[in-house]
DNA sequence: ATTCTTCATTGCAATATTACGATGATAAGT
DNA sequence: ACTTATCATCGTAATATTGCAATGAAGAAT
């Protein structure tokens, strides 16, 4: 049917796959990590960068910018993104614990 | 056009992308938590866990274990399922460092 | 004022994902 | 042998995603 049954899981489970969805497309991975070494920039860069068109850039920064990962400020004709941090450290946290539960075991198949 | 241009980024890019895809949905986040919390199950008993159909969850384990991230053990009629510890230690440290890749600054806009 | 730069939005085509009913395959139980 | 239990696969419908050309909006430069 193509349509994700929300209803059916807990609302932290929803936002980690929301997240992760984002994170999901190696074009918004090398976004991410551009911004991580730059520490800001603007959509044209990126085209550039990248090699993707400018209105597919702009839908990816749009997704990232849509759960909060990163901000963008408008500075006269152009637009500056960053990573947000608060964010960037939520998420963190999110996937920390995810990944802490695990514990080893012998109960494995 | 609904295909995504690989061939544009790095190999870790895409990886990291492909595993975070796999996380990105709510439905597989609670498989892997279940199987975090009782080491292992069979299909059957996430049907009864989630409330979707059986070949829907035996579809969202096909992915999860295309990633490396669960593996099955036939045992009898049914499949044992557990995490794979190598992979899950693996893709935890492809997460963390992206995040650690991130320094605070005052570059930001 | 006009043009240029920068970016978002719209509209569309190609493809991918999600979900499930129906069916098949395999092993266990009777 | 027959039935049951367990799971995968196939086929299909509904929806979502990816990518870009065309266009629009708004400030900067001349």
């Amino acid at each position: 049917m193509g349509i994700t049954k929300t209803q059916l899981f807990t609302e932290s489970q929803n936002e980690l796959a929301t997240i992760a969805k984002v994170l999901g497309h190696p074009a918004r991975i090398a976004i991410i990590q551009y911004l991580l070494r730059q520490d800001q920039c603007i959509c044209g860069h990126l085209v550039d960068e990248l090699g993707l068109a400018q209105p597919t850039i702009s839908q990816h920064l749009k997704e990232l910018k849509g759960v909060g990962i990163i901000r963008g400020t408008i500075e006269g004709n152009s637009v500056c993104y960053c990573i947000n941090p608060d964010k960037w450290n939520e998420i963190q946290a999110q996937f920390s614990e995810l990944f802490a539960a695990y514990r080893p075991n012998n109960n494995c198949c």
